[in-house]
DNA sequence: AACTGTGAAAACTTTCACAGCC
DNA sequence: GGCTGTGAAAGTTTTCACAGTT
């Protein structure tokens, strides 16, 4: 398979996203100009982005909206539960803890690890918070690939590489701080401070363009 | 001034992140060779970078860390305080309330709003949580140009549209849904549910590839 | 007729490489 | 000698445009 750029993959979710509304309204084909439309992009786009990974529509037809959904979902490894650790019981772990549309996609809080002792031992909806220094016992032991990291930046090199050496594959990354991984182990970051000055550099030198999204 | 792309406005919000660090470390000059390893990126994506918007540095001695920064707090339009609405006073607004660094870069959340009666009225750190229907005047009144948006997806093109008539130029969208507003407005959106289904794809498909950030 | 799949073109972004200044 | 600023080259992503299928 090509090399496939993350613009790309982001994209298919939200293909996936809206292929779901319409299978939930019981349409049953869709054109790649009406999937551009729903999701802020070009039909072109939406063809080329398919056609990485096969040709899935019909000419003069279009897509079969249960056919690519099942596709897609296929493709962005949505096929089975993803039990996920979040490391950091602090207010925005407890955020993320709660945050239902993860566990739609499959995603599944299973572990939560916090170093504060007055933390530990508390239950998150049925979910234990486990002292910081079992971390890798279980996720070895639940064989967790995934990981949301919600702790303080400082101490966010550290958990990385435990949780690296631990298992884990793939890092939401919410610590606000550069994060190293070896080869072979993906990093999203989320930092909310960067996007706001992307915002505050947008208002301040305000002259016209839009931006959807 | 050109036309600047939204990555290029992120490392630079990342440029001003280090030189902050090494100007409290006493540091005085520093390289782009130097500030592109401590970014993650290259000592030409830097110099290009700043290019954009003028010459910073000096030949043979490099960037003058006090200088560059000011420079850099300027151009992000940081120079000055921040008024910011929140509007959605859930658990994913309470997190950002908290969130600290926002007001270290000079964001002050000025203004809760929330459609639930049971939340209006109290105290967050002293701010108080009013009713969904005084936002509009109360962005007027307090000329609040930001906002975050932490509402359920179906509630927010309602809101982002009344965010943006009483004047609201910048919307950071959590509500994990793509929104519309007019030319001149900017969105940045966080979706935590398309940055897992990233890491799915990525662990799913792992081949080697390493990602830093 | 409607609409996909795809090579080719255009647009954009990053990297290179070096002249020029300190 | 060290290091910036920048035009040119390379690489990447998006858009165009159309041949080909249903």
């Amino acid at each position: 398979m090509k090399k496939v750029s993350e613009p790309t993959i982001t994209r298919l979710s939200v293909y996936l996203r809206h292929l779901t509304v319409l299978s939930e309204e019981g349409v049953e084909t869709v054109s790649s100009d009406d999937l551009a439309d729903r999701s802020g992009t070009t039909a072109a786009q939406v063809r080329k982005d398919l056609s990485l990974f096969g040709t899935f529509g019909k000419r003069g037809l279009g897509y079969r909206v249960a056919e690519l959904k099942a596709q897609l979902r296929d493709i962005l490894g949505l096929g089975s539960r993803w039990p996920v650790a979040l490391v950091g019981a602090g207010k925005i772990g407890a955020a993320l803890f709660g945050y239902a549309k993860f566990r739609r996609q499959g995603f599944f809080i299973e572990a939560v690890f916090d170093a504060d002792p007055a933390k530990v031992g508390q239950r998150w909806d049925g979910v234990e918070v486990l002292p910081d220094d079992t971390l890798e016992q279980v996720i070895q032991e639940r064989k967790i690939r995934i990981a949301v990291l919600a702790v303080p930046s400082e101490a966010a090199q550290a958990v990385v590489d435990r949780l690296v050496d631990a298992g884990v594959r793939g890092i939401l990354n919410f610590a606000g701080h550069r994060i190293n991984v070896p080869a072979g182990v993906a990093v999203r970051s989320v930092d909310m401070a960067l996007e706001m000055e992307g915002l505050s550099y947008a208002v301040t030198h305000a002259a016209g363009g839009s931006e959807a999204e």
